[in-house]
DNA sequence: ATCTATTTAACACGATTGTACCAAATGATT
DNA sequence: AATCATTTGGTACAATCGTGTTAAATAGAT
């Protein structure tokens, strides 16, 4: 008796009709009936699946996560040099005009807009600063990481160079290239580490 | 027969009511009644002076670049070290619990709000780019930086650890200190620089 | 064909939005 | 004391907001 339409799928549908507001318009554009028109749906369709907008936004915010963390199993799971493999996990999350993906904008602004209000940041929500986490401890584990180092600060500056790349993404999307942004990080993980970084 | 009433400060005090109503509600809680009831005054009274609230937003992002500079040029004229004043002027763009001014904040807020809509960002707007370029460009006449270094790619990553910085400082408001920022400041400076920086 | 879960459409409600207009109040100048 | 530009408070409007309710339409399983 069900219906064919997967569930799960169409509220993803509706999330990323979410995120695509979110870019264009920021939070203030976030309201039901800009969604709605946006996907395409009637203001009670959406209400079906989403029976309030606090519940829209607490999926769209983790399907951000999910998402973000699946791409970054995936690449774990590639089969280059370690280096190679933390370089484009760092790469999953800086957007640019050459990709069309929303992920990584949408956390960026996700993470500004709990700031606000009593909504607190959880820490262990932010698929970046798990990435980053993960790449320090690889690092440590490969011994690749120079040995005089506060490991700790070394995260922080990391994913703070990370969240502020983003952020010059967004505001300079035509300006900023993918090279550019690889070249960065190359860089930076040069300063920390003691043998070079690849290419 | 002009009233005593000072309209640039009349208009400041809006603004920092807006300030700080963005600081507390994000983008979305900017209105103009929200506005009215936090500066205490009426809706006729704001609009007298502000005819348009596109008009309020763009004195109040602009009344942030100019405290900052000013701020900024205020660091530069005192009597301390070069290597003391660049971390000055950096620390005025980080905002901690310890104190209470906005600007720091709300300059994050509006750079991430440029990105929607066709409003461009406008790079000489930007108080803390334009220190960041004044401080490399005092490291390379002070002759403090190491020689082998891409000036464009070190300013780019400091103006984005100094993003990722404050972003950070409004996500974790509570667990973030003054010590601890003004540690990665040094440190990174550090690694940019030939002689160890103070302290 | 019938049944049942799913999906859509349409409308109503109170609240809030930006903008606008106007009468009253204010205070320095005459 | 009289004058008048400046400043303020109050009200009004059309539009949009989130939410809720209702009935109709749809489509797959039986």
């Amino acid at each position: 008796m069900p219906k064919l339409i997967d569930l799960t799928e169409r509220k993803q549908f509706i999330a990323h009709a979410t995120w695509k507001i979110m870019l264009e318009q920021g939070m203030e554009g976030v309201s039901a009936r800009n969604i709605a028109k946006e996907a395409g749906l009637s203001l009670g369709a959406l209400r079906y699946y989403f029976s309030t907008q606090e519940e829209l936004l607490l999926y769209a915010e983790s399907l951000v996560f999910e998402q973000l963390t699946e791409k970054t199993n995936e690449i774990f799971q590639e089969e280059k040099s370690p280096l190679e493999k933390i370089i484009g996990v760092l790469m999953i999350f800086l957007p640019s005009k050459e990709d069309s993906d929303m992920e990584a904008r949408v956390r960026l602004i996700f993470k500004l807009h709990g700031s606000n209000g009593r909504k607190i940041y959880r820490e262990e929500q932010d698929a970046a600063l798990q990435a980053v986490k993960n790449i320090m401890s690889n690092l440590i584990l490969l011994n690749l990481l120079k040995k005089e180092l506060d490991v700790s600060l070394e995260t922080d500056r990391l994913i703070h160079l990370l969240d502020g790349m983003v952020l010059d993404a967004m505001v300079r999307a035509e300006r900023t290239t993918r090279g550019q942004q690889r070249k960065t990080i190359v860089h930076h993980l040069n300063t920390i580490c003691k043998e070079d970084v690849g290419r």
